[in-house]
DNA sequence: CCAAAAGTGTTTGCCTTACACCCATGC
DNA sequence: GCATGGGTGTAAGGCAAACACTTTTGG
């Protein structure tokens, strides 16, 4: 390919994967320290650089899946940071993607390859640079989202219970739900189905575990990205 | 500065300034014939590249003060793209962000100069790459905010009747308004303040001018970024 | 005096919220 | 039989939506 612009700079573009995790003590975030010279030893989200063959989202894909070996996850882009020092090795713009998992899905293997640990989601450390505010902007967005789209969904198994799916509700909103007032609206919201199974685990009972059906969702009003 | 990550590629990062307007005909977006290889003469998104000595962000100002002369204007970012061949010239990364203004404050004399024109929202021609897809995304967040965040006044000159308010806000979101229960709402939001002008230049009996009170609207529940 | 835009309240229905008790079962 | 989490309905209040006529004044 013939290059045009060449009058112009160039600069590395690296990605960040704010990844968010559940289980039952609530939202996590996974954080490692940082290898890399400069910077080294502070807390700071996984990144890499985006390669020449590839596109900046695929890079993020490639990231997560280096981080966590997992594919097809929800992700989506939490924007783009270009202060010019906001990397002190170099110029250096990143555009960042969360991502959403679940907990118990994610490997200890890679966690410990990686020296990377989850923190409760009010109890972070200090982040290099300016990964703060991605967290940030990352949960500002899922809480907006959280009314039009089941972002609650990727952070839970296949088969939940409506007390798991409420705590994952309350948890990223921030706020307490009302138990009956909640079962209402998912009940309401055709693409959650009850199944004939129990989740014994937690109560002598047992509770109706649920599923996330995602055709029934794609039909719906408002689907977007 | 030492240089880190040598090992790594480096591409042209370019912001492209998403340029909405309003007057009595509706929403506009400013766009121009680009006259750059490749893809001369093509609808196109105004853009330029980032200098190694600003911001991202101070790149997107830059662009749109040599677009219209205009600073301090509201600005939000619109997302990073990354595909790989998104620009037939080289790799090239780009981060939008879209700008409001109003048109009547906007100079004639630069829209000659770069041959640019104003084409109502729902009339777009075809546009260069993605920029569409800018234009889309930089659409469905002003709908977004437009109820939290009183994004309309950024198209209007500061002093505007409530019927030039009313317009902008159907031009946004895409839906009529009903006057009572607009105005309605408008009473109480403190920071939109009447005066004792008014406008006659569309009625024989004068509409009331309103302003912004932008002091007022900071100290409210809900303001971000 | 008439055309054209400005301005002004009330009612209705819906949706959101608040709220408390019985159920099933393992131990 | 009791402790633990699971599951269920109704009433009240607040908010959003529907709706039509009077006012002003330049021409």
């Amino acid at each position: 390919m013939k290059e045009f612009y060449s009058e112009h700079s160039r600069y590395y573009v690296s990605v960040d994967v704010i990844v968010f995790g559940f289980n039952k003590e609530g939202l996590k975030l996974l954080i490692g320290k940082r290898k890399m010279d400069p910077g080294r030893g502070q807390w700071a989200l996984y990144g890499g650089f985006v390669r020449p063959d590839e596109s900046v989202l695929d890079a993020a894909k490639r990231t997560l899946f280096e981080l966590t070996g997992m594919k097809d996850v929800y992700m989506r882009q939490a924007g783009a940071y270009g202060d010019i020092d906001r990397d002190p090795g170099a110029r250096v713009i990143s555009v960042a993607y969360f991502a959403l998992i679940n907990v118990e899905d994610y490997n200890e293997l890679e966690q410990e390859r990686y020296e990377l640990k989850w923190f409760p989601i009010d109890q972070l450390p200090p982040l290099f640079s300016d990964h703060w505010q991605m967290v940030d902007k990352a949960l500002r967005m899922m809480r907006k989202r959280l009314g039009v789209e089941p972002v609650t969904i990727n952070l839970l198994p296949p088969l939940f219970t409506l007390t798991q799916l409420q705590k994952v509700y309350e948890a990223i909103s921030g706020k307490p739900q009302d138990k009956r007032n909640f079962r209402k609206r998912v009940q309401e919201m055709d693409f959650i189905e009850k199944t004939e199974k129990k989740d014994k685990s937690m109560s002598k009972r047992g509770a109706y575990l649920y599923k996330f059906n995602e055709k029934a969702f794609l039909l719906h009003p408002d689907f977007k990205l």
